[in-house]
DNA sequence: TGAAATGTTGGGGCG
DNA sequence: ACGCCCCAACATTTC
C-alpha cells in the first residue's frame, strides 16, 4: 500500500483554497486529521462558544470527508498517527497565536524523526506577516501606511479548488465527536445559537454569497448600524477557516467590478475590513504579548479598579445603558456582537468602569464564536487606548449618544432589552430622564423591571480623564 | 472608528 | 437707521 500523507487540520476546515489539503492530496491518500489540543494554548484554550461552533463545523466537515479525531498535545498525537499510518509526509495551515510557533516547530521535529517530510502552507491570512515591512524595513505600528502595503501588493493568489482525495484505506483509531462535549449540556446557553448560525464550509460560502446580494452595497454606509443586517457575519467563518480571506477578497472583487468596473467605496471599505484582520495578526506576530501586555508600556502604570460585582453587571447586561445592556445581551444570545456595540460595550468597560481590558477580552474569549486570539486582543487593546495606533485614551464614548447616532428608532436595544420596547424613541437610550406617565404607560419599572445606569456617565467620563492624568503624570 | 468645551459668526429682535 | 445683545449654527480646541 502507498504510503498516505497527513493532512493535519487546524483553522483551516475548509477542502476549496487550503493549500495544505490539495498538497496533501497531491502527495497520495489522505489521512486528515484534527487534534482537539487544551494543552497547548495555555490560558487560551478555546471558549464555550468558540467550542460550540467547533462541534459543528467539525461535523459538517465529516459528513463530507473521512476524519480522524484525537485529542491531546498536537505534536504528541502526530507522533503517534505517524507511526500508526507510516505516512511519508505533513502538511498543515500556518497558524499566527503565539503558541503556535513553537508548536509548529515541535511537529516539524517530529515529522523528521519519523522520517516523514513536514511542508507548512499559508492561507489563514492574506500575507505572511514577515512579507510585510515598512520603508526601514520595520514592522508596521499604523494601519493606513499597513493596508497601503497590503493593496500596493497586488492581488491575492488565485484560488484552488477542491482536490480529489483518496481516502487511506488502513486502520486507524478515532474518537467520537459526541465524547469531546464541545457543546453546552446542562444549561443549554447556546439554544440560541443556531437560529443565527450554520457553522462549515457550506454556511460560509452561503453567508458570503448573501452579503454581496444583499449587505454590500450599503456596507460602507450603514456598517455601522446594529439595527440594520448589513455586515458580513464572516469572522466565525474565517477564524475556523470554514472560508479564506483570498477566497471573501477574490468574491468581492469580481462582485465589484462586474458592477461597476472599478473598486467602488463599499468594496474597498469591506476589503479594509478584512485587512483589519491582518493588521491584528501583523501586530500579534511581531508583538506576541499582545493578548496579555499593553502595547504602550505606559499602561501597566494605570489605576485600574478591581470590581467583580461590576464586571458581571456588564456581562450580564444589566448596567442600566440600554446599548450596552442590549450588545451583551446579543452576545450572550447568540455569540456575536454588531463591531459598532462591540466598542461601545468595551468602552464603557474600561473607561466608565475603570475595570482592566484583559477583563473583557476574557469574556469576550469565552462568549463570542468568532473569538480570535488576533483581532480580539489587537481590538480590546485598541479601544483601552493602550495598543498600536489606538482610539486616544480620552476618546471616551458616551452611551446615549452613540445609541442615537446608530440605532435612531431604537430597534437595536427594542430586539434585546424587551422590557424597554413599548418606550417611545426620545427616551428609548434614555430611560432615566422618562416621565413617569411616559414610563408608566411603556410598563418601565426603573431598579425593579430595568436596572437604574450602574455610573453616571458624566462624572464617570470625568474620573477616567483624571485616572489617565495620573498616567501622565507618572510618566 | 468622540465628546465636551470654547471660540466665531451672522441673523434677528429690540431699544 | 443703528448698535447692542442673544443665541443658534458652525468651527476649533481640548480632554
Amino acid at each position: 500500500m502507498t504510503s498516505p500523507a497527513l493532512c493535519w487540520l487546524r483553522q483551516d476546515l475548509r477542502l476549496t483554497d487550503n493549500a495544505a489539503l490539495t498538497a496533501a492530496a497531491a502527495a497520495g491518500p489522505v489521512v486528515l486529521l484534527y487534534v482537539l489540543d487544551d494543552t497547548t494554548p495555555g490560558d487560551w484554550q478555546a471558549g464555550g462558544a468558540s467550542r460550540w461552533w467547533l462541534h459543528h463545523s467539525l461535523m459538517r466537515l465529516a459528513a463530507e470527508v473521512p476524519l480522524v479525531l484525537r485529542r491531546g498535545p498536537a505534536d504528541k498525537v502526530i507522533a503517534e498517527v505517524l507511526a500508526e499510518t507510516g505516512a511519508s509526509s505533513v502538511h498543515f495551515t500556518r497558524d499566527y497565536a503565539p503558541w503556535a510557533g513553537p508548536l509548529e516547530r515541535r511537529v516539524k521535529a517530529a515529522a523528521e524523526a519519523a522520517g516523514a517530510a513536514c511542508h507548512r502552507y499559508g492561507g489563514f491570512l492574506l500575507h505572511e506577516p514577515e512579507s510585510i515591512r515598512n520603508g526601514s524595513g520595520e514592522p508596521y505600528r499604523v494601519y493606513t501606511p499597513f493596508s497601503k502595503a497590503c493593496f500596493a501588493t497586488g492581488e491575492p493568489k488565485p484560488l484552488k479548488p477542491a482536490p480529489r482525495l483518496t481516502a487511506w484505506t488502513g486502520n486507524i483509531k478515532t474518537d467520537r465527536l459526541e465524547d469531546w462535549e464541545l457543546y453546552p449540556s446542562r444549561p443549554d446557553w447556546a439554544s440560541g445559537f443556531a437560529a443565527v448560525w450554520t457553522p462549515g464550509e457550506a454556511g460560509a460560502a452561503a453567508r458570503l454569497k448573501r452579503f454581496i446580494r444583499s449587505g454590500l452595497a450599503d456596507y460602507a454606509e450603514a456598517r455601522d448600524r446594529p439595527d440594520r443586517e448589513v455586515t458580513s457575519g464572516l469572522s466565525p467563518h474565517l477564524h475556523f477557516g470554514e472560508i479564506s480571506p483570498a477566497q471573501c477578497w477574490h468574491a468581492v472583487r469580481r462582485a465589484q467590478l462586474a458592477a461597476s468596473g472599478k473598486l467602488d467605496k463599499p468594496a474597498e471599505k469591506f476589503l479594509k475590513e478584512v485587512l483589519w484582520r491582518e493588521f491584528s495578526y501583523h501586530l500579534l506576530h511581531h508583538w506576541p504579548q499582545l493578548p496579555v501586555e499593553p502595547f504602550r508600556p505606559e499602561f501597566n502604570g494605570f489605576p485600574w479598579r478591581s470590581d467583580e460585582a461590576a464586571l458581571r453587571t456588564w456581562q450580564r447586561g444589566q448596567t442600566g445603558y440600554p446599548i450596552v445592556d442590549a450588545g451583551m445581551r446579543e452576545l450572550w444570545a447568540t455569540g456575536i456582537m454588531h463591531n459598532r456595540v462591540r466598542m461601545i460595550a468595551a468602552s464603557f468597560l474600561i473607561k466608565d468602569l475603570l475595570i482592566p481590558w484583559q477583563a473583557g477580552e476574557r469574556w469576550f474569549w469565552d462568549t463570542l464564536v468568532d473569538a480570535d486570539i488576533g483581532s480580539n486582543s489587537a481590538s480590546w487593546q485598541w479601544v483601552a487606548g493602550c495598543g498600536a495606533d489606538a482610539a486616544p485614551y480620552f476618546r471616551i464614548f458616551n452611551p446615549v449618544l452613540q445609541g442615537e447616532k446608530f440605532d435612531p428608532d431604537g430597534s437595536y436595544v427594542r430586539k434585546w432589552v424587551p422590557e424597554l420596547a413599548r418606550l417611545p424613541n426620545e427616551f428609548i437610550h434614555r430611560p432615566w430622564e422618562a416621565p413617569q406617565l411616559v414610563l408608566a404607560e411603556a410598563g418601565v419599572a426603573p431598579g425593579r423591571n430595568y436596572p437604574h445606569p450602574m455610573v453616571d456617565h458624566g462624572k464617570a467620563r470625568d474620573a477616567a480623564l483624571a485616572a489617565f492624568q495620573q498616567l501622565k503624570g507618572a510618566a
